[in-house]
DNA sequence: ACGATAACTGAACAGGTGTTCAGATCAAGG
DNA sequence: CCTTGATCTGAACACCTGTTCAGTTATCGT
């Protein structure tokens, strides 16, 4: 038999994604055969090549994909005090990234794992969403509200700091989300020498 | 030919470990093979079985004495007070992971690649470390220097935040290691509510 | 009802995987 | 100087790797 009753492009091809998006947070990219992704899909090998051209490029679109999601999904309005725009950062980090803990794994951990081209476009995208927390920190500085010695050190610093939630946040355990935020929120004020009672 | 010349146990085990070291950190435990390895320490395949019994345990015990070395060179002394003792951890974490960033990748991002068994004890190995800096921050909280609403979560987010430096600081940058370290600390004893004035 | 084509199978390709081991070779102790 | 044992080679084992493609089948527009 060749076609199985039922399957449609529009069904398996996200399936795909979804498939390897789990099996990669989970084992890794190098430890995920084609041939698991396949198993897991409910199909064989071969017939995952309708849908990506490689395996290189299924790694590279997943991260892409996020990343393009993360950026799109920022609001940053630098017409508002920074006091709030940085409120906004954290809880909008905070909020995107929990639910996706798979993808925001790959996107940190396989990126060593992409063709040098990939690589550079990846961390692009990266950097603009660095940029932007930046940005926030630099006018927060400028306007004396928040006080910094390094500008981009901070960033790199929160970041880590707020990503560092996905590694171990589960639902249900003993604190919820809205605690989370406001407790991470309390240390980056801190941190930037601000006032967490605004905003 | 079998024995090469000037080929000793003291030399060949100790470069095995190493060239895996850097290796598993730069590609990932399951994209480096036994032979990359052999072939980079200069060797066949099967001399790397006189030194270790199999892969799996060669990356467990790259990561726990790892996590060893790190739990040996704390040193905290509970007597003292607890923003010196902040101020220390802060200092040492740094300067410790600083020049290590290989192990310090492989501890973080090869956990998947442990067996369960394995993964378990690294994982206290690591509980342990994150549990002597919390007891700082509740002595201090209990002391009244720290303003902290959850010590746990102030933990893992210092944590975070400060391992975050190996993926980016390479010596002979824009800043030195005495700076990166004077800017964390600023960092740290901001998102605490302690001045960083003190120790 | 039927032809076109999207969707999939099954097999093959050339090469890579971790691990084992008999045999060759060199270093060192008596 | 010669034996003993540590150290390493080279080949083999059974199996897995990403990717391709001729052939088969289900679906859909007409």
């Amino acid at each position: 038999m060749a076609r199985t009753t039922g399957s449609h492009s529009q069904i398996t091809g996200p399936r795909v994604r979804a498939v390897a998006t789990e099996l990669f947070a989970q084992h890794g990219y190098a430890a995920v055969s084609m041939r698991k992704i396949a198993a897991e899909v409910g199909v064989q090998v071969g017939a995952l090549y309708n849908y990506i051209p490689d395996k290189q490029t299924l790694l590279f679109d997943l991260m892409q994909e996020h990343m393009d999601a993360l950026l799109a999904a920022l609001e940053d309005d630098p017409d508002r005090p920074p006091i709030e725009r940085l409120n906004h950062f954290v809880r909008f980090h905070i909020r995107f990234h929990h639910g996706r803990s798979d993808a925001v794994f790959i996107a940190y951990m396989e990126l060593r794992n992409l063709t040098p081209e990939n690589f550079a476009r990846v961390e692009q995208l990266r950097k603009r969403y660095e940029d932007s927390l930046q940005a926030i920190i630099e006018a927060g500085r400028d306007a004396g509200v928040f006080r910094v010695a390094d500008a981009k050190i901070a960033t790199l610093a929160i970041i880590a700091m707020l990503t560092g939630v996905t590694t171990w946040f589960r639902s249900g355990g003993r604190l919820s989300l809205d605690e989370i935020e406001a407790q991470y929120w309390q240390l980056v004020c801190g941190a930037l020498g601000a006032s967490s009672e605004a905003s």
